[in-house]
DNA sequence: TTGACTCTCTAACGCTGTTAGACGCAGACT
DNA sequence: AGTCTGCGTCTAACAGCGTTAGAGAGTCAA
């Protein structure tokens, strides 16, 4: 049975299909027999132009990563602080674009290594105002760990997640019964509704972006 | 082969054993033939003690942030921030006592459902220091998932994560060869040696908290 | 026509989580 | 003493997983 009509696959199709099958179904929704199916293909196929599913599975998140910081904006080296955090909010809205992927890209190096170019832009715009190259790396390094942490948190309790984990309007009936009155009052008061996540986060911006500013005016 | 010389087993020994595999061979390492094994018993056997190995999982994570949250010093309302930190300082520390559970614990809901009296008890401790239940949440929730975030970067490059990440000192040789002047800079004055995740978590601490406390000022 | 190269296939290996059903042992009841 | 009940464990098996080996089409060049 030949592939007349195609005309060979190529690590690109097999990487779009990856993700598409990720979005779709969740980590644990790719499978290399599935993936295979997506293309038409059997799962040994796709060895030929993947040396396994690991790699498969890093350049997902490689190439979610690069897209993320490509979003930055440029960057001028005066108000740091503004620019940076647009970048955090550019960050976590590329993250969400793929809640799926995020449980990946949180347990491997928080920077990709194709995404090194990107890094070095960011680092070099925060050393034309004034840090030094390790502070600077340390700054980029909070906010993206901070913005991961967050992001991670907000897609944890998205739906499709696989397993159990309650959802968030079990979790709030739960709450109710359990006889915790601040629980309860804070979940009357609206914690856990859906906007609550991007509010929670930008509060988190806030102090952060704050507590950077006047503890970088010391010392740099 | 009957097992006189055992009374039998119990969930608690099953999820002990559980830890102990994490600990020592990762995630990937648990396997119920494995953790059987560990137990001098067949793998069918724990369905007899456990209803599945997502619930094994769920069971470690859910302890391991509890003995985290029961780690918190007592907490007097006033100094919420030092008190705050504190709990800070002991989840990041308690986390890392079991750096091989935590990218399940960071895929989870941040609280677990057995958790919630402690977070109660937090909270509580917050609201009668002037904060709104739903304000105190938020200030639980961005610490927990900064904390989370940063021991998961952490631990991200530690020895045993399973995967091909490259450890820290492959990775600066590859950043000192990839013509990064800035990323180089920063290698070279000390970014990533072991003492360096310390000193950024410390930073990302102080910045926060004292964003937080600017910001507690105005609106409580 | 022959040869090499590219791409895909079938078949299989050892591993995984999980279920069904049988077996032996303990204690309680008759 | 005999019988029954239930607990704890076993063996055997299922479908699915990632991965490899090797065969076999198809295309292009010499």
């Amino acid at each position: 049975m030949p592939r007349t009509d195609r005309p060979g696959l190529s690590r690109d199709q097999v990487l779009a299909a990856a993700l598409r099958l990720v979005d779709r179904d969740g980590v644990a929704g790719l499978t290399m027999r599935r993936l295979g199916a997506e293309l038409g293909v059997e799962a040994a196929t796709l060895y030929y132009h993947v040396p396994n599913k690991a790699d498969v599975l890093n350049a997902l998140v490689d190439r979610a990563v690069v897209a993320a910081l490509a979003a930055a904006p440029p960057g001028r080296p005066a108000d740091w602080p503004v620019w940076l955090r647009e970048l955090a909010v550019a960050l976590r809205a590329e993250l969400l674009r793929h809640p799926n992927l995020l449980p990946l890209a949180a347990t491997r190096p928080v920077v990709a290594p194709a995404g090194l170019a990107s890094v070095e832009r960011v680092a070099a715009a925060l050393c034309a105002a004034g840090f030094s190259p390790r502070r600077a790396l340390h700054l980029i390094n909070i906010v993206a760990t901070t913005v991961l942490g967050h992001t991670l948190a907000e897609a944890g309790h998205t739906p499709g997640h696989e397993d159990v984990s309650p959802d968030t309007e079990e979790l709030a009936t739960r709450i109710d019964r359990s006889g915790h009155p601040v629980l309860r009052a804070a979940v009357a008061a609206g914690l856990g509704r859906p906007d609550d996540d991007q509010a929670r986060f930008e509060l988190a911006m806030d102090a952060l972006f704050t507590g950077l500013v006047a503890r970088a005016r010391p010392d740099a």
